[in-house]
DNA sequence: GTCTATACTCTGATAGAC
DNA sequence: GTCTATCAGAGTATAGAC
């Protein structure tokens, strides 16, 4: 958390010609670390697994990182920088277009979705390491789409007597649900599926 | 598996009045395991605390079941027969209402939920003891309630033109997806916004 | 900054006494 | 049927050399 801070980023220049390395390595550190973790979740990956694949041994890993949990805390840290130098919106979801593609691209990276899926679920209990982080990510995210809902509804796009709410919780829910059934059937299409469910409520019933 | 056989149940009375006591701990072994990997998941749950949380040492344990690989498939097993004792509809949904039940009643039995919702996103790996069965659960439990979407279709209750297979998928995808919403935040109601959803798919919509 | 070596704990599993 | 004792292995973490 202290020694690499926001400040040194790639323009601004390290103060010295000094330890450029040991940032680049930390980087590459969490980018291989994310990947372990993808695979095998929190408990699953071990220290001594994420640094030989980084190529280093237990011990050199934890000078970077003092403790396996700061390790894991930081990758989640970086995935958030990542995903919002992507969709830069200020936090908000674009709309549910952005939404699809997301889980769209997902397919392209099962360990993510499978980090994920494993995590949150390992995150339920409150002593995880990772537990608000997931309560704070999904409070955002859900309340983010329902404001999306509450848009659409007044342009005239989304019938105006569902529950924004209620479309929010469902469609987190449909993507969330969805990455299960594809990671044990790879037929199913998460994709699909949640633009199906887009179509389902643009389609503006009379009631 | 081989020693306390299906026909030894309650009524039919054990060939000799022996090992009654034995099929007892057995069930309560099974019972108590349930809990315990409800909690920490497969991987979290050791032997030695399943053994203490029954009042036994992890040798005493390993007697009644022979791997801790074996004591997890008659856990899974056991919750099949429990399940389908509860809804004996010979492997069928009877309805969306059957399902709402279902997930209402989880809602207390948190410990349960997070069995599944933890053990379904481990078991993504091919070589996880309940991957299989968790394949196969899916698979059943899909058909049968796109079959029963295709009923309603019939029975006029359902808009012909939607997709049972992608209704049954979402169906499932809200129910399990809406775990994880309840696991982090429990003012998510898992029943209530399943119900919403087919409240939603009834309305019957003209295209 | 990275290593080797080591300490300590916990895991699943087995052997054998009672 | 249950125990104690023990094993080999893997886990995290620390100490200290280079």
């Amino acid at each position: 958390m202290s020694t690499a801070g926001s400040s040194a980023g790639s323009k601004s220049g390290p103060k010295k010609g000094t330890y450029a390395k040991g940032i680049a390595k930390r980087e590459e550190i969490l980018t291989t670390a994310l990947e372990v973790f993808a695979v095998k979740g929190y408990r699953g990956a071990s220290l001594r697994e994420i640094a030989s694949s980084v190529g280093l041994s237990q011990a050199g890993l934890l000078h970077h990182f003092s403790s396996k949990e700061e390790l894991f805390a930081e990758v989640l840290r970086k995935r958030d920088e990542v995903d919002e130098h992507a969709h830069p919106d200020g936090g908000t979801v674009r709309g549910f277009d952005t939404l699809v593609d997301i889980v769209r691209h997902n397919a392209d990276v099962p360990g993510l979705v499978q980090l994920y899926a494993t995590i949150s679920a390992e995150a339920a209990d409150d002593d995880h390491p990772g537990h608000d982080y997931f309560v704070r990510r999904y409070a955002t995210l859900i309340g983010a789409i329902e404001q999306h809902v509450r848009d659409e509804q007044e342009a005239g796009r989304i019938d105006p007597s569902l529950n924004p709410l209620q479309v929010a919780r469902m469609a987190i829910a449909v993507a969330d649900g969805m990455q299960v059934q594809w990671m044990l059937d790879g037929t199913a299409d998460m994709a699909a599926t949640l633009e199906y469910f887009f179509s389902m409520i643009r389609r503006g019933p009379a009631t």
